[in-house]
DNA sequence: AGAGTGATCATG
DNA sequence: ATGATCACTCTC
């Protein structure tokens, strides 16, 4: 039976909680149907010293409010006056880590996705591209996935891909960041084709 | 490779 | 108030 995953599986650091991640799936209950898939493509974001990440240097305003809270908690941006990324918060109420969702492989409701996108294909490979899909937007930042009864995360797997299953690269779209850049904390399941930038 | 799009935020 | 920026996507 599915089952929410639990405080604890948030409440650790971004990587182990960005690699974890994968294979788990993403659900969102609208109008009572169920739309979700499975995450395939993750990013950490470090937090205070991490140049690429919103809390960088800790910043904290109205829109990144949400990285403040508890491990679990949902962290929705809007960007580019058009696209909403989604992020899920880890470790600890007061430390601004978070991992971006990037990628899922369509399961539930792909129906609607495919009318959500006004597409056949690519319905979930990009972090804007798979919020459209599965109508998220700025008025889901700050719900608790632990508590909440229609945007949760499900386990699928008990058991944690081993690092020959999964690869890590440098973060999409983080050039300005340096050193940051080039840091391994893009992690995605070998050879999936519902990754983005195939 | 370039355009689109507007909230957001650091300046002042 | 103003201007630059942007954890992106689509189409060419």
């Amino acid at each position: 039976m599915p089952e929410h995953l639990p405080r604890c599986f948030y409440r650790r650091d971004p990587v182990t909680v960005a690699r974890t991640l994968l294979g788990q799936k993403l659900v969102h209950i609208v109008h009572g149907q169920r739309i979700g898939g499975i995450i395939v493509e993750t990013e950490a974001y470090l937090g205070i010293a991490d140049k690429a990440a919103h809390s960088y240097g800790g910043r904290r305003s109205p829109r990144n409010a949400t990285m403040w809270c508890d491990g679990g908690y949902c962290y929705v941006y809007f960007t580019y006056g058009m696209h909403h990324c989604a992020n899920v918060v880890a470790g600890r109420p007061g430390e601004p880590v978070a991992v971006l969702l990037r990628a899922l492989e369509p399961v539930e409701g792909i129906d609607t996705m495919q009318t959500l996108r006004g597409r056949r294909q690519d319905l979930c490979a990009g972090p804007a591209r798979l919020c459209q899909a599965l109508a998220v937007d700025r008025s889901l930042d700050g719900i608790d996935l632990v508590t909440s009864d229609h945007l949760f995360i499900e386990r699928q797997r008990r058991q944690v891909y081993p690092p020959s299953k999964i690869v890590a690269a440098a973060r999409v779209g983080v050039d300005y960041a340096g050193t940051w850049a080039r840091q391994p904390l893009r992690f995605y399941l070998v050879g999936n084709p519902h990754v983005s930038r195939r």
